[in-house]
DNA sequence: GTGAGCTATATCGTACGGCAATATAGCTGC
DNA sequence: GCAGCTATATTGCCGTACGATATAGCTCAC
C-alpha cells in the first residue's frame, strides 16, 4: 500500500482520468483504481465519497442517479469541461514534480 | 507552486535525499531545496521546522547544535541508518506510483 | 546607537483530508 | 432470515501544510 501523503496527491489525478475515458459511479471508481494498479490503490467509502463530493463541488464532475438492475441505485459522474482542464494541469503538475525528483536523484537510483 | 498534497508527498523524501549528501541545518535545507527545484520548491518555516522534529522523533534524522561565526546558531542534521532505509523505500515507493501514473496515462500525455 | 534586514529556530491556530467505523438499503443464494 | 456483496453517506480522529507571530544574533547604513 501507498503512504497517506502519496494517496492524497494521486486521489484527484487517478479518479479524473478514470473519468475522462468514460463516465463511472462510485464503487466502480474504486475497483478500477484497484484493477489499473494490480491491487495496490485500494480506497475505501470514507475515501472516495467525500471526495467525489468535494470534486463535484468544485466543478469538476457532474452527477446523476441511475438505477441498477443488480443492486441500488448509482450515481453516474461524468468529467465536466473544467475537470478536463484540470486534469491536464494535474498532469504537467506531476511531470514537472517528478523531473525534479529525478534531477534529484540522479544515477543514485539504486533501486531496482 | 505545487499543490499542498504534493508538497506533503515529496517533503520526506526531498529532505532525506538531501542529507544524504551530507550532513545540513533547517534553513539550509530550505535552500538547497528552492536551488535544486528552479525555486519551486518554496518552504516556509512553519512547514520545515515541525517536519524536522518528527523526522527527528521517528529517528530518521539526529541533530547536533552548533555556533555560527556569522549569526545565530544552527542545528544540524545527519540522516541515521535508519532514514537511509526509509529514504530507500520512499524512492522505491515514488517510483511505483509513477509507474502506475505512466501506465495509467500512457500514451495520452500531450503534455508538451 | 538604532533601526532595517538577513539569518536561524520555534510554536500556535486554522484548515483540510485520509480513513476506520458506522449506518442504511437493495439484491442473491442458502 | 441471514450472510455477503453491491452501493452510497456521514461522523470522528489524527496528521499535517502553512500563515502568523515570537525570539535572537549579526551586519550595514545613517
Amino acid at each position: 500500500m501507498f503512504s497517506k501523503n502519496l494517496v492524497a496527491a494521486s486521489l484527484q489525478p487517478v479518479v479524473l482520468t478514470i473519468l475522462s475515458r468514460k463516465e463511472a459511479y462510485g464503487y466502480e471508481i474504486m475497483q478500477r483504481a484497484l484493477d489499473l494498479s494490480d491491487g495496490r490503490l485500494k480506497w475505501t467509502a470514507g475515501t472516495l465519497y467525500p471526495l467525489m463530493h468535494r470534486l463535484e463541488g468544485r466543478g469538476l464532475i457532474a452527477s446523476v442517479w441511475r438505477p441498477s438492475d443488480s443492486g441500488p441505485r448509482r450515481k453516474y459522474y461524468r468529467l465536466t469541461t473544467k475537470g478536463a482542464a484540470v486534469l491536464e494541469a494535474d498532469k504537467r503538475e506531476w511531470l514537472d514534480f517528478h523531473s525534479i525528483l529525478m534531477n534529484l536523484w540522479g544515477s543514485e537510483l539504486s533501486v531496482a
